[in-house]
DNA sequence: GCCGTTTTCGGCCCGACTGTTTTCAGTCG
């Protein structure tokens, strides 16, 4: 026996309709079904019991429901279906209830840019707005693209919990303002900006400073501030506009490692480390690492790991899953430093749904220090991101020759982000995809298929001899999407076995995820970090892929593009052998 | 599509506001 439909999903049907028939502009009946709509979401028997009481006619009778509705609710109780909403849907397949949740977009909008851009979820709808393509179209400004990515970031503020990509800018911005402050000695972040997650609840921040009411001043001054919650002498709790909360503490130059260490966490790390203090005879606390009375450490978080025996851990892995151990053996892996990336393997243009030129990708690449580039404009498939096909493919090769001439000291790739066809093959054939550097592999369509059918799949495209990297290869994204159903274990073995490299996308979408970063290593797979960019400002969030690939254990050696372009490609090509 | 009866079809809220336009469309309350 099935479950029974709930109210809930009874009503939220009803309001969709009344959403898509509104757009479409029906007079009359959009009203019909939002007041149905509303009238099911205040009911408080549930609609599955008022039908088996006494059937149609009770729902005939409730406010709001004439026959042609009770008929339908009929129906979705009955069958779990409703064909005349199935049939809406097949002509909008877009998330309209969550799109027209976001302040200033109604039905009409979402439904103009779904035609327009193809966006059909508030993900694609932030990317477009980031990619700053919702002001080119007509009846659209750059006002309003602004109004959506606010109101997206207010969206996800209550949820609870920010994207490192927001939370981080904003904390280093405050950093320095703080640090300019006369007096002002140390000032860092803690917690789980300071461990890099992929995302955070609030902002810690540390100061240590001979004039605090200096710095008191200046933070609760700054325009980032909302409103200040609490104010004491030694710590100030404020609302920050994006919405997240945070703290500064204003701690003693003594104890400003011990607070630090303390502060940062995860909890887990902590109780263990507690542990092993005690273990030797000592205590811990936020206030230093004390011998009986004595304050034996806590100046600095070295000194408090290396009296308790341990070497300095990486905020990004202090997870009490082997750290400690690592740390007490002097085998911590020497994990990936930021900014050692030298290429970047994922990059869109204007030749798909960039925004961007091929040469203005490259220039502004090398402007964040990089020296490669590939590009990876999609395939014909994803019609939506206009995709190419092999001719326009061909072309863009030619293009690339080009640009590579009017670039010094800088290599663009020929690439692509391949489409993986529902059974495994590639939409692109095997005569164009030779003519490319290298050749990358992405999901992007019918990503709800059995675990048997996506490992199959993917292993599928794996196996083509010609491809080298899997982009973004379980489809997570963060806060958002769950990682397509399929047998991890056996994609990542295929990939060992057939030398594809797995990405570390440093986009929202953060996937791997750190968990699988590590067992990928332990199998003994190889990295690329790329940016997913598809505009000239998103090679900053290159660092987001290190910290994911850093709080997977990841070093150097892992990721092949910290190398130069030649050995880059060598090494690429080298697992195949 | 619902409602209310004037029992079988006509009425259903609409103006403020905003961003984009240059006279309007869409959202909100």
């Amino acid at each position: 026996m099935p479950r029974p439909i709930s109210n809930k999903t009874v009503a939220d049907t009803l309001y969709e309709i009344s959403l898509i028939l509104d757009a479409e502009g029906v007079s009359f009946k959009p009203q019909a079904y939002e007041e149905a709509a509303n009238t099911v979401r205040s009911l408080d028997e549930e609609l599955s019991d008022l039908y088996k009481k006494c059937g149609l006619k009770c729902i005939d009778d409730l406010p709001g429901i004439g026959q042609s509705i009770a008929e339908k609710i009929e129906e979705l109780l009955k069958t779990g279906r409703l064909a005349y909403y199935q049939k809406l849907k097949k002509k909008y397949p877009l998330d309209l209830l969550e799109l027209t949740n976001i302040q200033n977009i109604g039905a009409k909008t979402a439904i103009k840019l779904y035609k327009k851009l193809g966006i059909k979820t508030v993900a694609d709808l932030e990317k477009a707005a980031h990619a700053q393509k919702i002001s080119k179209l007509k009846g659209f400004g750059q006002r309003t693209e602004l109004d959506i990515i606010r109101q997206i970031a207010f969206k996800k503020l209550s949820r609870g919990r920010f994207l490192i990509h927001s939370a981080l800018p904003l904390t280093e911005s405050i950093i320095k303002e703080l640090k300019s402050v006369s007096g002002v000695t140390h000032c860092e972040v803690a917690g789980s900006v300071r461990r890099r997650q992929e995302t955070i609840g609030d902002i810690d921040l540390l100061i240590t400073t001979s004039k605090p009411e200096l710095a008191i001043k200046k933070f609760v001054s700054l325009p980032e501030i909302a409103r200040v919650l609490e104010k004491g002498p030694s710590k100030i709790m404020v609302r920050y506009r994006f919405g997240m909360n945070g703290d500064l503490r204003i701690l003693k130059p003594e104890e400003y490692g011990s607070a630090l260490q303390y502060f940062t966490g995860d909890k887990e790390h902590n109780i263990a480390l507690r542990k092993i203090a005690i273990k030797k005879g000592y205590k811990l606390s936020e206030y230093g690492l004390f011998k009986g009375k004595k304050h034996v450490a806590g100046k600095t978080e070295e000194g408090i790991y290396k009296t308790l025996g341990l070497d300095w851990i990486p905020p990004e892995i202090r997870t009490n899953s082997g750290e400690l151990e690592a740390a007490a053996k002097h085998q911590l892996p020497d994990l990936i430093p930021y900014g050692s990336l030298k290429g970047d393997l994922q990059v869109q243009t204007n030749w798909s749904d960039g925004e961007s030129s091929i040469l203005e990708m490259a220039k502004a690449a090398r402007a964040a220090g990089l020296s490669y580039i590939g590009i990876t404009d999609h395939t014909q498939t994803l019609a939506v991101a206009h995709g190419l096909n092999e001719d326009k493919l061909k072309k863009q090769i030619t293009e690339i020759d080009r640009v590579n001439k009017k670039i010094e000291g800088f290599k663009v790739l020929k690439s692509t982000e391949c489409e993986i066809l529902t059974d495994g093959r590639l939409d692109i054939k095997d005569e164009v995809l030779k003519k490319l550097d290298l050749v990358c592999v992405a999901i992007h369509g019918r990503t709800k298929m059995s675990s048997e059918e996506m490992t199959k799949r993917i292993i599928r495209a794996l196996k083509h001899p010609l491809v080298n990297i899997l982009l973004h290869p379980t489809g997570r994204i963060v806060n958002y999407r769950e990682a397509y159903k399929m047998d991890f274990a056996q994609v990542l073995r295929a990939a060992v076995e057939y030398g594809v490299a797995l990405e570390i996308n440093s986009s929202y979408r953060l996937d791997l995820k750190d968990a699988l970063i590590r067992q990928a290593l332990e199998a003994g797979a190889k990295f690329t970090i790329s940016s997913d960019t598809h505009s000239t400002g998103g090679f900053a969030d290159l660092q987001f892929g290190i910290a994911q690939a850093r709080r997977g254990w990841t070093t150097k050696a892992d990721v092949l593009n910290t190398k130069p372009v030649d050995s880059f490609l060598k090494a690429l090509k080298g697992l195949k052998k």
